[in-house]
DNA sequence: CCATCTTTGTGCACGCGTTCACAAAGACAT
DNA sequence: ATGTCTTTGTGAACGCGTGCACAAAGATGG
């Protein structure tokens, strides 16, 4: 999952918890298919399986947006897309911009979730000035020196970071001072902000890692159950070194 | 962040709390920077705000480990970074097959995250004829067709979707039909797995709503305190009309 | 060898999130 | 109009995660 930073302490927004915020869009998304469907109502049982929750905690978690099902029948399909799209803030538009145009970057650009959703991606933004100018998804690329004017030009709260990890906090630094309030960083770091800029973080090679510890363990269940510890001195091949140098398997101390 | 699906019942793996699990990735990122600076030692204060995140967690995520610290000095860098990557499976290899390979199949192909981490793409696969025999970092993108015979031959047992939504639980059945039991999966579609499959979801587009969400307390919050709701009737213009279809606006029974 | 100082490891309390289970509410048939 | 049946909305209990605060442990200096 995209770790999202709890920088605030867990602020209960507006008697909307954090959790059901997050299930809101996935909600939408169950809703908007029905919807699509022409489908009228739907029950609590019915969403919730489509959308692979719990029936109780989706009945919970649109009691906080308020009473909106009808009992015996369950929710209006449109009804409820409206008002969770405006309790996202989706009924509005955001322009958002994108920094750092290599094959992420790109990828962000021409993916079709933004714009369907309110999101309109109102600039591409690249270091590279080979880059300057070239379209991107239908969108010419400007150069970072624009990045203040870009933002400010088009009213942008919303910043998506997708270069690399060194440039990362630099062009956080340079959103946040232009006046950027909300960052989803995609650069494997962690970004220091000031209070009231909310940061969330998608981090591939994270949610791969967290794969690979519950692959591990169902192997290691299925096959010796409780071996001992290999030997910490001859560590098992690991594939390809990567950058991040060799790593010695020395006791310390 | 990736909202992975708590499928198990909040099963504690090994008395290793989920929470913790998708912490340590994060541990070991700012521990392998500090092993390339050669830091010998580091102090659960220091590694927590490069971590970011607060020290008596961090403490107390390292006690479900084991006990490698030591008193009064702190940890030592590259035992740590062993040992968490132990515990993470990282000290293995693990093939990883990449399905769809368009936009973001691509840029995850050429993710040097992947490759610095223990895992290695093992194959990239596609639907599309004409995209096969082609390379995408350096790998030929190999046909639909083969996807068992790929998954098998190379024992595979991560797998990425990157598909469109539409043919993302076909793909997801397939792989599981041919021996994966970990899924990691881009594409906004909740995914139906037998049990003993886990399945991690990264959505883009979730991520951006939430930011929304906030973005819109945060931007209501200083202009006007607690105005009433607009009438339900007036939508405020919602810029570009999605693939979602129209969204009335209309108030039910 | 002893005193002091730093830093770990953890017991404990608190709050959030999840789930169960049921009463209240309304639709629908008779 | 009345009874039945379906489905919502929520009170309450429980479990997990977090953070405080402190005792135990070991390093370090005299």
């Amino acid at each position: 999952m995209a770790t999202g930073r709890t920088h605030r302490p867990a602020t209960r927004s507006r008697g909307i918890p954090e959790a059901t915020v997050a299930r809101l869009p996935l909600y939408l998304r169950a809703l908007t298919a029905l919807s699509e469907r022409s489908v009228p109502t739907v029950s609590s049982e019915e969403l919730a399986a489509a959308a692979g929750v719990n029936s109780a905690k989706l009945r919970k978690d649109f009691s906080y947006l308020g009473s909106y099902g009808t009992r015996g029948v369950g929710y209006d399909v449109e009804y409820l897309v409206y008002q969770i799209s405006r309790e996202l803030g989706l009924t509005q538009d955001w322009p958002v911009v994108i920094v750092g145009i290599g094959n992420l970057g790109a990828a962000l650009a021409n993916y079709g979730g933004f714009a369907s959703r309110g999101f309109r991606v109102a600039a591409l933004i690249d270091a590279d000035p080979a880059l300057t100018g070239k379209p991107v998804a239908g969108i010419p690329v400007q150069h970072t020196d624009d990045l203040e004017k870009i933002i400010k030009d088009n009213g942008v709260s919303i910043g998506v970071i997708a270069t690399p990890a060194g440039a990362a906090q630099q062009v956080c630094d340079r959103l946040v001072a232009a006046g950027v309030t909300s960052i989803l960083n995609f650069a494997p770091t962690v970004l220091n902000v000031p209070d009231g800029v909310d940061v969330r973080k998608v981090d591939l090679s994270i949610e791969l890692q967290i794969l690979a510890f519950h692959e591990q363990r169902k192997a290691g269940e299925e096959a010796a159950a409780e071996g001992a510890v290999p030997a910490a001195a001859t560590r098992p091949d690991s594939a390809d070194q990567g950058p991040d140098g060799d790593v010695p398997a020395v006791m310390p101390a």
